[in-house]
DNA sequence: GCGATGCTATAGCAGCGCTATGTATTCTGG
DNA sequence: CCAGAATACATAGCGCTGCTATAGCATCGC
């Protein structure tokens, strides 16, 4: 299909073009506007694409009974995918790249972010429900507390500002710091933090 | 100059194109070439003077005796400009838009966001220095935190996913709980992070 | 005054996204 | 089962993009 090579011509740095997409498929330049409805088309599907993935490494993040480890470990599997496609992780939060509308853009990333986003929500309410955190505390606006900065840590990261190493270590502080904040008791913190990473 | 036209139509949302930067300033789409060696080049003018511009926002921060308020204030100065001229603010830190070699914008960025950067780092150092900070902070790296945070409730406003006054409440208490974390007094924190937004 | 040097304007290249048009193929109704 | 309708396809071409080769012009050193 000819999002799979979108991405994957993403993925080795290839220039993506309505041409070079459908360049040995066999297919013609058409076929992107009967499907797609165009070249924007094509870059909301490869957006998809990304946040589906997205949504799988979110999937495969278990669940246990240290919900802050849980929450962690969330954030820590959107940066990993992040990582492991940044052109892919770009398209889908970058309104600018495939020159969309950027309003357009925006719709589908929020909408699609939100699905992935609900699992980060949760595992903060059962840490809050576990007693973790306190009874005051909004698990939506911690949760996205916690995705900004690992999202700030990871674009730092693409734009080649800091290395992905700093990012790591500063993650686990910030998460840290939030958690506790939030609640938490620091030396459990820390631990359920550490535990994040720790597949 | 050429510089100025392009950042101002980038900031009208006009398509930025070495035909229609140059269109009506008399001058030919060679100077381009011979002024930036091409559109990268001027890409990467552009990217400059819109640090120049942070760094000026940045400058205009008064430096007070309450090193957190300031370290505080340099961050709102860093999201209100971006919030300001989004579009430039994407062409500095994206090294996707203006499609050029991701290694050399990034290179641009990194050297460009150090100076700006020095500001956050001095005002962290001198919480530090003030006791308001543990002695173990390594005052680049909790800016750097700080910082990341900040850029990445900004970069969700941008992309839609966020609004402005979401990221403005959620900031402050990021601020809170990096600062508290590095050590500061709780109550004492709270106090200077709003200053920091009282202009 | 004059040759050399550097900048500029013009024309044209290959590539881009996109569309109009004619053709083939696949569903649908009787 | 077959005619008619609807859909998907490949081709050719439009206006645009960044870029470059060439020719003309200005300026500067001597």
């Amino acid at each position: 299909m000819l999002i799979e090579r979108a991405a994957a011509m993403l993925g080795r740095h290839e220039p993506v073009s309505l041409r070079s997409v459908v360049a040995g498929t066999g297919v013609s330049t058409m076929a992107v506007y009967t499907h797609f409805d165009g070249m924007p088309g094509l870059w909301r599907a490869v957006r998809q694409e990304g946040f589906a993935r997205l949504e799988e490494q979110i999937a495969a993040v278990g669940i246990t009974d240290d919900a802050v480890r849980d929450l962690t470990a969330l954030g820590v599997a959107c940066t990993e995918n992040a990582l492991s496609a940044p052109d892919l992780y770009r398209v889908m939060f970058d309104a600018a790249t495939g020159s969309e509308d950027a309003t357009a853009t925006a719709t589908t990333s929020a909408a699609a972010t939100d699905e992935t986003f609900d699992a980060l929500v949760d595992a903060a309410a059962r840490a809050r429900a576990a007693g973790r955190f306190r009874a005051d505390i909004d698990p939506a606006r911690l949760a996205l507390r916690w995705r900004a900065a690992g999202h700030g840590l990871t674009m730092l990261v693409l734009g080649g500002v800091i290395t992905a190493s700093t990012a790591r270590a500063e993650a686990e502080t910030v998460a840290t710091a939030l958690f506790v904040d939030a609640g938490d008791d620091p030396d459990r913190c820390r631990r359920s933090v550490a535990a994040g990473w720790a597949d």
